[in-house]
DNA sequence: ACCTCCCTGGCC
DNA sequence: GGCCAGGGAGGT
């Protein structure tokens, strides 16, 4: 489930490996995985001869900075993850990617359910397709109390669904947003224009804390293992989660059985004792 | 401000 | 065979 502590923990194993080499050559085996590309060939042909500067995160999106100027961007959907491998290494099924270095190493994207995509994406494209479409990052640019009050006003939607609309924040996907309404104490389904301040600041509080926590933790691999960092460990925040896929199991500030509905059609887990 | 759909695999 | 799953775009 990459959401932000997934990514930003790829990201961090990935940076050694990938800043400063060149890129050799680019597979894109399925084209489904381009499609965000205006003109597909472009992933590879932007990439071959290229060296890589820096590697960046918004939200979800793993951001490649390339030496000329344009950005490799990775989403990585609901199944996607990183590999990194020697050329010639066993590949995992569903490698929808691959990105050969100079020297031989190679970072795959595998992506059972191609719900990920890649692309490589001119200043003007980043602005166009990516900036203009998601909000300040939820760990290096949480916008303030008032700032969050003044995003949630009004709205009728449940806070659980605000939390996952990356507009207003992004990088939170359903597992951590289950995880910070329970460190806040709020029910998921509270519509968010409802929250008083205090609530609002008391998720805004939740909200780093528990992504670091992730993130510490390697992020959260399930038992599918979907999710694993770029060395093939798996994360292991499975072992803190409070309430995601805790359903009957007592909730560990107060016991009673964590519940389960769903909400706009995922998943909600929060215990109705001490959440309101 | 909602659904529906995009995909594949695993589990019941 | 049907249902479920980390995300998000697109259409109504």
């Amino acid at each position: 489930m990459p959401e932000l502590p997934e990514v930003e923990a790829t990201r961090r194993h990935l940076e050694p490996v990938l800043v400063g080499a060149r890129i050799a050559e680019v597979e894109v085996r399925r084209p489904r995985m381009a499609r965000r590309q205006p003109r597909p060939a472009d992933v590879r042909d932007r990439m071959v001869g290229r060296r890589i500067v820096a590697l960046g995160r918004r939200g979800k999106f793993l951001l490649a900075h390339l030496d000329s100027a344009m950005t490799w961007v990775t989403h990585l959907g609901m199944s996607g993850r990183m590999s990194v491998a020697g050329r010639g290494d066993a590949e995992s099924p569903h490698t929808n990617v691959v990105v050969r270095l100079r020297g031989g190493a190679e970072v795959r994207f595998v992506d059972p359910r191609t719900f990920g995509f890649v692309a490589v994406l001119t200043p003007q494209e980043m602005d166009e397709m990516m900036f203009r479409r998601i909000g300040p990052d939820a760990l290096d640019d949480l916008p303030s109390t008032v700032a969050l009050r003044r995003r949630l006003e009004g709205r009728t939607a449940p806070i659980k669904a605000l939390l996952l609309d990356q507009q207003i924040v992004s990088g939170i996907g359903n597992i951590y947003a289950d995880e910070i309404l329970w460190r806040a104490r709020i029910a998921p389904w509270r519509q968010g224009g409802s929250l008083t301040p205090d609530e609002v600041s008391a998720m805004r509080r939740a909200i780093r804390p528990v992504l670091r926590a992730g993130l510490k933790a390697g992020g959260t691999s399930l038992d599918d293992l979907a999710y694993l960092l770029p060395d093939g460990r798996a994360g292991e925040f499975v072992e803190r989660l409070a309430v995601y896929g805790k359903q009957d199991e007592p909730c560990p500030r107060c016991g009673t059985p964590v519940e389960r509905t769903v909400l706009r059609q995922r998943s909600a887990h929060w215990c109705p004792s001490c959440q309101s």
